[in-house]
DNA sequence: CTAATTTCGAACTGTTCAGTTATATATTTG
DNA sequence: CAAATATATAACTGAACAGTTCGAAATTAG
């Protein structure tokens, strides 16, 4: 019989992979990446100094796994907002306000990680990481707007991928103008505006 | 008479002021400003060490000059091509093509030190400054429409305080594409799509 | 040519930082 | 309880950094 959860021989850590790493995001987050020193990680990570090298890598390695952690839990939850069963124009209302709240979320940094801090790393796998990020999104909101005929919503001719990298161009630019402290509601206002105009028919 | 070209007294200086200035701008806008130090700045202005503080301050007092003006010649580049005698849709078009082919210059850092290196400045002053520029250029851009709706280019009940921001939108995403290393032929074609959609009527 | 003035170049100083090492501590195995 | 193993704590090391100081150099004023 396996025991999975066999205890490992040695002294425990005295703390969690996972969340040390979320401390980690908004380590990074708060202060962008070269503002943040291994000293900072160490206090707001919970983490020893030789352990965080030893479990983790250096600065470098900690933020690309924050990076891909981050982006995992960002693109659930826009899926999420995105495909649940509602009308087309929820579902793109939906996810450019969970842009916003997110972006505007009291209690931790203001922006996101991934348009905000990220796209100023000096880093080729970063940047590819973004890229392709970028494009699953943009690929997402294509999918929906596919359904979006399928069900009727818009016509057939509907210019999906144009209008798929619209919606995506304004969830970025409303997290930015969250960053630099745009309130809350006028960007909720302004998700609205834009969710109405992507989604009108190509002109006649 | 007053000679306004009186040489001063002492040691005349290696350096010019203005074109210091220029290159710093280079320098923060390739390194980031966390990643920038004073050595960066002597080395790229071309300034000693002891004269850069005596003439500038320290960096933060730098990049706030280097911002300032920097805001100066794109707001006039931006304003220039808004502003000249064309068509809406071309000037409009022009607006979203300047903010592509300047983020996508080569020989120069990617991106635009307002949009990319700016918002992750932790300043009140720097934050104030930029929240004053994006309302500057969505007034620019409102104006435009305006002008747009007396030449009789969009109907009368045309939302142009809406489309204003929803211009700048567009120019702040394609900007941080641009950026993350988006090809410049790419993002020129989605600056004409944006244009299209922008201008479209209220919806019937 | 001398004194006054300003900038320049180089070196100095205390601090902060990244990454490592040495030792103590907690846990499993036998 | 003793040996083996893995982590925690603290301290160390060399490099990088911000800001300053000091003497040399370039210029004007007299």
């Amino acid at each position: 019989m396996i025991q999975k959860t066999a205890r490992p021989v040695g002294r425990p850590r005295s703390f969690d992979e996972t969340g040390a790493l979320e401390k980690a995001t908004q380590v990074f987050w708060s202060k962008g990446y070269d503002g943040v020193t291994i000293d900072d990680l160490v206090a707001g990570m919970g983490v020893g100094r030789p352990s965080l090298y030893a479990v983790f890598g250096d600065k470098r390695a900690i933020f690309l796994r924050v990076l891909k952690a981050y982006a995992e839990r960002k693109g659930a939850s826009a899926a999420k907002a995105l495909l649940s069963p509602k009308s087309l124009r929820d579902s793109i209302a939906d996810f450019l306000r969970y842009a916003v709240e997110s972006a505007t979320q009291k209690g931790s940094a203001r922006g996101c990680l991934m348009m905000c801090v990220a796209p100023l790393v000096n880093d080729a796998e970063v940047q590819r990481f973004l890229q392709s990020a970028v494009a699953s999104g943009a690929a997402l909101v294509e999918r929906r707007l596919r359904d979006g005929i399928t069900a009727g919503d818009i016509p057939p001719d509907f210019p999906v991928a144009v209008r798929a990298i619209q919606v995506t161009d304004f969830a970025r630019a409303l997290t930015m103008r969250a960053q630099i402290g745009s309130p809350r509601k006028t960007l909720l206002k302004e998700a609205e505006e834009a969710a109405d105009l992507v989604l009108q028919p190509r002109r006649v």
